[in-house]
DNA sequence: CCTCATTGAGTTTTT
DNA sequence: CTCAATGAGG
């Protein structure tokens, strides 16, 4: 008969069939990381350890969710509905949701994704007559995050200094905003669940005794809220089983901290730390590069990666001129790749900045190549969407600032600046929304009669969608705000008329998944008080659209290649994988210099990019690229260096293209003739002007074509190098 | 008060 | 380059 346990190694098998007790799990890379905690939780539920209900399940991503459930049924005919698998802030959610009285979260509380959250913490600032110019906007949003992901709210931060005593004002000030609104950040999520776990003992030890089993992925990129989090809810009694690698751990950047690995180590006094290090993934030598490059970082647990494979082919190193003849190289290969029977959808293009993927998509547009770019501007933060968005708030909860400064005047209606500033006033003075000053003081004159307009607008959609079913709550809005009637005026606006359509569609999808066809937007959920489940109607839509900012389109079957950031590229795995751009400044990423720890991050991103590969692997790097619309020269990534020679074939012998390019000369004989070189018509002495730099005169010149580049003298504004290609140059 | 145009500034990773 | 914020004209 067969076993869920067949075909598990040694270790695999030990981890999953562990007793009741807190584990650590140290997978690496394709390690079976995520067969061995579904097939856990299978086996818990199996042999009658657990009931579904009983085990709570946390990853970070959507996508990393859907697939335990999906693995997880796989394997048993049971319904994995009800169960607690999700996010943290999924999760959160539904506790909060669940108990937002206790909470102190009214029922319709909304979530704001980061841009919400910025112009929020802007608004808060104007309030608060901060100078922006000296504290950015976004530096306040990143040091409230900061702080909300250690657990600290503002009274409890120690701010040293005058700067941050001010930020941590507007921190203090943003929260009361936020309560004020009935809204809530990312970040938000965590720490006021965490914050009623740990006050209301009545529901700490109810979750206590429900979830007896806790089990944790990608542990080392919690952050120190989501670890308080975890050891709450745990108690003394209950089992956390925590899979992670400290070699993947990449989002330090947003409060991640790997060292809550040792942490709970001893917190938990665990006593078995099982390490799966036989690679199922790769071949040998992409193993034995990715061994070899991490080794190079100091703190480490320590692992060396390890398969039954043979060493396959040799790694391809391409060094390119510039970033069009590195895309063009890869798009060579994968052509190849593809006639040789490589699906495309099993290609991926990694890079370590969004801003990369122009070149790459330019030039597979144009060669007519199917690709799939993931990241980007997501379906849910269309502005299209988002101002859809914004009347469903107002809908749900008129007290919703963020979404009704958004929409007071889209599509137009007259209402300016002015106006709402002194509505904004008004608010501020009686501690209200500005709905609710709007409404006790309706203001007067042209503009007034508008804001009155707008304001019975939102009323008679409220009144009109009372009952319906999601969908036709959304049809109905996106139809009576007037959205769709003003993008159907405009020109380039159909696309966003398709989007607009395309969100009543996801209403409905939402609504199936959910069970709540048959269910009204305004009917009460089930009033279970402990066992609350989703987030039901048009506030559990909501929710979703700000928490799964769309993989909407992710899952289409279509076979096409594959671009993300390395970062997104995490968890997956490809036949073939191009690394672009490996350069000093990129990757390592300039930026990660300055911060302690940063290159070590930096190298353990280029780890996952490595290990993304099963089969073949290509890094790419170029002399020259266009970055800000100026030519930048880069030499090769470090992480070019630290991987042995032996295992990378270098594809080209790096011939500079043009002769002024590279450190070697060009051994030919003197210019044949003295007279002045002439590039993209200038040549050097002549005088030009510019549109921004005014008059100046062309000192020097290099590069040929579309690379060609003049050193300009300006008078006013000194030195500059300009590309001929983009620069508005003309003679004077 | 709105729209258009120009200017200026900023560019890492994301639930 | 590309987006966002600002300023002049309708």
């Amino acid at each position: 008969m067969s076993s869920i346990l067949d075909g598990l190694n040694e270790q695999q098998l030990e981890a999953v069939t562990l007793p009741h007790q807190s584990a650590l799990i140290l997978a690496g890379a394709g390690s079976g990381k995520t067969r061995v905690l579904t097939t856990r939780i299978a086996w818990l539920i199996q042999t009658g350890q657990v009931s579904p209900l009983a085990l709570i399940a946390v990853t970070f991503t959507n996508k990393a969710a859907r697939e335990m459930l999906t693995r997880v049924s796989a394997m048993l005919p049971i319904s994995t509905r009800g169960m607690w698998v999700g996010t943290f802030h999924g999760l959160c959610n539904r506790m909060l949701r669940a108990h937002h009285r206790d909470a102190g979260l009214p029922q319709t509380f909304q979530i704001l994704d980061s841009a919400d959250q910025l112009s929020v913490i802007k608004r808060v600032m104007k309030g608060l007559g901060v100078d922006d110019e000296k504290y950015p906007p976004k530096q306040a949003q990143w040091f409230i995050n900061a702080n909300k992901e250690e657990g600290l709210r503002a009274h409890q931060v120690e701010a040293t200094d005058d700067f941050s005593r001010r930020l941590n004002e507007v921190y203090a000030a943003y929260d009361g905003q936020c309560t004020r609104e009935g809204v809530v950040d990312f970040a938000e999520l965590l720490l006021r669940c965490y914050e009623l776990l740990q006050r209301n003992e009545l529901l700490r030890s109810h979750y206590q005794a429900r979830f007896r089993h806790l089990l944790v992925d990608e542990f080392q990129d919690t952050s120190r809220l989501q670890y308080l989090w975890l050891r709450l809810l745990a108690g003394a009694d209950n089992a956390i089983f925590a899979v992670g690698d400290d070699d993947q751990s990449i989002y330090a950047f947003r409060g991640a901290r790997s060292g809550n690995m040792l942490e709970f180590e001893r917190d938990f006094g665990v006593r078995k730390v099982i390490k799966l290090e036989q690679n199922y993934r790769s071949h040998g030598n992409i193993l034995d590069a990715a061994n070899a490059l991490i080794r190079h970082n100091r703190l480490r647990l320590g692992k060396n990666l390890w398969t039954s494979e043979s060493g396959g082919e040799p790694l391809r190193q391409y060094e390119a001129t510039t970033d069009v003849d590195e895309s063009a190289y890869i798009l060579d290969e994968v052509r190849t790749l593809h006639a040789e029977g490589v699906r495309l959808s099993d290609v991926a293009l990694l890079y370590r900045s969004n801003a990369q993927s122009r070149v790459l998509e330019h030039a597979l547009f144009t060669a007519a190549i199917a690709y799939r770019v993931y990241g980007g501007l997501r379906f849910f933060e269309r502005q299209e969407v988002k101002h859809a968005l914004a009347y469903l708030r107002l809908v749900s909860n008129t007290d919703d600032d963020g979404a009704f400064l958004r929409v007071v005047n889209f599509p137009a209606r007259g209402i300016g600046n002015r106006t709402l500033e002194q509505l904004q006033a008004r608010a501020r003075d009686g501690a209200a929304s500005l709905w609710r000053a709007a409404c006790a003081q309706p203001p007067q004159g042209k503009t007034g009669a508008s804001i009155v307009a707008f304001l019975s607008l939102v009323e008679d959609m409220r009144a009109a969608t009372r009952g319906l079913p999601l969908p036709e709550v959304i049809e109905h809005v996106i139809e009576a705000s007037g959205l769709i009637a003003h993008y159907k005026t405009e020109k380039e606006g159909g696309d966003r008329v398709d989007n607009l359509e395309e969100l009543v569609n996801a209403g409905t999808a939402f609504a199936a998944e959910e069970g709540l066809a048959a269910r009204t937007a305004d009917a009460p959920a089930e009033n279970e008080v402990f066992t609350a489940d989703r987030p039901s109607g048009l506030d559990g839509f909501l929710a979703h659209a700000a928490l799964e900012a769309g993989e909407h389109q992710a899952s289409a079957g279509a076979d096409a290649l594959q671009l993300m950031t390395v970062h997104s590229a995490k968890g997956l795995e490809f036949h073939t994988v191009f690394i672009s751009g490996l350069e000093e400044g990129l990757f390592p990423h300039e930026n990660s210099l300055n911060e302690d720890g940063g290159l070590e991050e930096e190298r353990r991103l280029m780890y996952v990019a490595i290990t993304r590969a099963r089969r073949r692997l290509y890094l790419c790097h170029a002399q020259t690229r266009m970055l800000h619309g100026q030519i930048r020269y880069n030499v090769a990534s470090r992480f070019l260096d630290e991987i042995p020679a032996e295992l990378v074939k270098r594809v080209n012998t790096a011939s500079p293209a043009t002769g002024f390019f590279g450190s070697r000369a060009p051994s030919f004989a003197p210019a044949p003739a003295p007279q002045p070189a002439i590039v993209g018509g200038f040549r050097i002495g002549q005088s030009v002007r510019h549109p921004r730099f005014g008059s100046g005169v062309i000192i020097k010149a290099e590069g040929r074509g579309a690379d060609a580049r003049v050193q300009v003298n300006f008078r006013d504004s000194g030195l500059k190098w300009l590309a001929l290609e983009y620069a508005k140059l003309s003679a004077a």
